[in-house]
DNA sequence: ATAGAACGGAATATTATGTTCCGTGAGCTA
DNA sequence: TAGCTCACGGAACATAATATTCCGTTCTAT
């Protein structure tokens, strides 16, 4: 951990910025890989020592909040630029998709679900994200590029499924992702088939299993 | 817990033989909901004391084995049926992974890798279940009905994907991993599609991940 | 040189949980 | 009926985890 040459990195307040970042990003790959880790796995990780976790999150609680948090604005951003962009429909549908699997913002919200209780903000955040996505998914559904029947929830589910892939590293688990997400996508296209069987999910359904019981 | 009627489950011996199952099925029930939860919950939703776990399973892990080696018997026993039937090969192949799905035998093999050590018996079960869905699999290929480019081992994490879906009760969650399965059906029987991006995962790939670090 | 921010990491308090142990009671046997 | 044994319930125990606190140290800015 010595620092000894570049200029920009020199001085405390410069290391504690960096510390902020690389704790967060420990902080995300700890926890995506195992929800129940142990505040001191994500020091270690992130090479630094306990007490530079609690000088900025008072709680383990408040810091699962923050990546949680950070994981909606991530998919607010996405899903804007997908209303923002003038390509083809599906193109601009499908490419959502594919950035979202990218970003894995997912895995938070598989993996923590129930395990702290959210936060007013948080509420606040996910509600805009649920309208944003819908806006996004409606798009592409007048446009009349996606099969009968299908419903924004089902977004949630497909990039919870996706969530759940794991094999190896980062790279080759990125990697499988997509593998099966071209397989879904191609399902999600077929506009000639039939409705997939059962209801869809309801947002309320999908919402509850962030009540801590 | 009362038993005063029916003939055949008076006896001591006959009490005992019915607690067999339902352990088993409360054991099931609770891991698949959280890996990680304590023996006492199983007591629990047994409806038994926690004696009446050890005296058949001497300890967790052992408890776990007998958990993963009855799924993958069951997954034999699918892979054995679907072999035998006669149908046309692509009824064969999507009733295979229907009944795969809804014997949920993945729930474990998901939730618990990593989690205790592997028997030498369940490498072998293991191992003939890998080799009977290689045959399923390779029956409906050969018969041209599957997208090309796919793999055996695709279907090991397709069934994962399908197994990391929740949502509410066990009824629900069920017609959700079929509507979803729908899907990935419709996907994997597009027979003149491009084959999926990037490489199909290795048996080895998928094996490393029961090695306990 | 000195105050104080930022930190490392041992120490603490608490909880969770796997396993053992002991007393009880039902059925079977003589 | 008396005694024996198998199952069992569940409290008690021993341990392992781990969230959080605390204190001494280091480095920077003044």
């Amino acid at each position: 951990m010595e620092t000894t040459n570049a200029a920009p990195m020199s001085g405390r307040k410069a290391q504690a910025a960096r510390n902020d970042q690389t704790i967060l990003q420990a902080a995300r790959a700890v926890f995506v890989a195992d929800p129940g880790a142990p505040i001191s796995a994500v020091a270690e990780r992130a090479g630094v020592g306990i007490s530079a976790l609690y000088r900025r999150y008072a709680s383990k609680e408040i810091l699962l909040r923050k990546l949680c948090s950070d994981g909606l604005k991530l998919y607010i951003a996405e899903a804007e630029a997908a209303l923002a962009d003038e390509r083809d429909p599906w193109t601009v549908f499908a490419d959502f998709m594919r950035r979202i699997v990218d970003a894995d913002t997912h895995s938070l919200t598989l993996s923590l679900a129930g395990t702290f209780t959210p936060d007013e903000d948080l509420f606040r955040e996910s509600a805009y994200a649920e309208e944003l996505a819908t806006r996004v998914f409606e798009r592409a559904r007048d446009a009349g590029v996606l099969r009968p029947g299908l419903d924004v929830a089902d977004l949630s589910m497909l990039f919870e499924q996706i969530a759940a892939i794991h094999l190896g590293d980062e790279e080759r688990t990125a990697q499988m992702r997509h593998r099966y997400l071209a397989l879904i996508l191609d399902g999600l296209r077929l506009t000639s088939a039939e409705a997939l069987p059962g209801p869809p999910p309801t947002a309320e359904e999908i919402g509850r299993r962030w009540i801590v019981t």
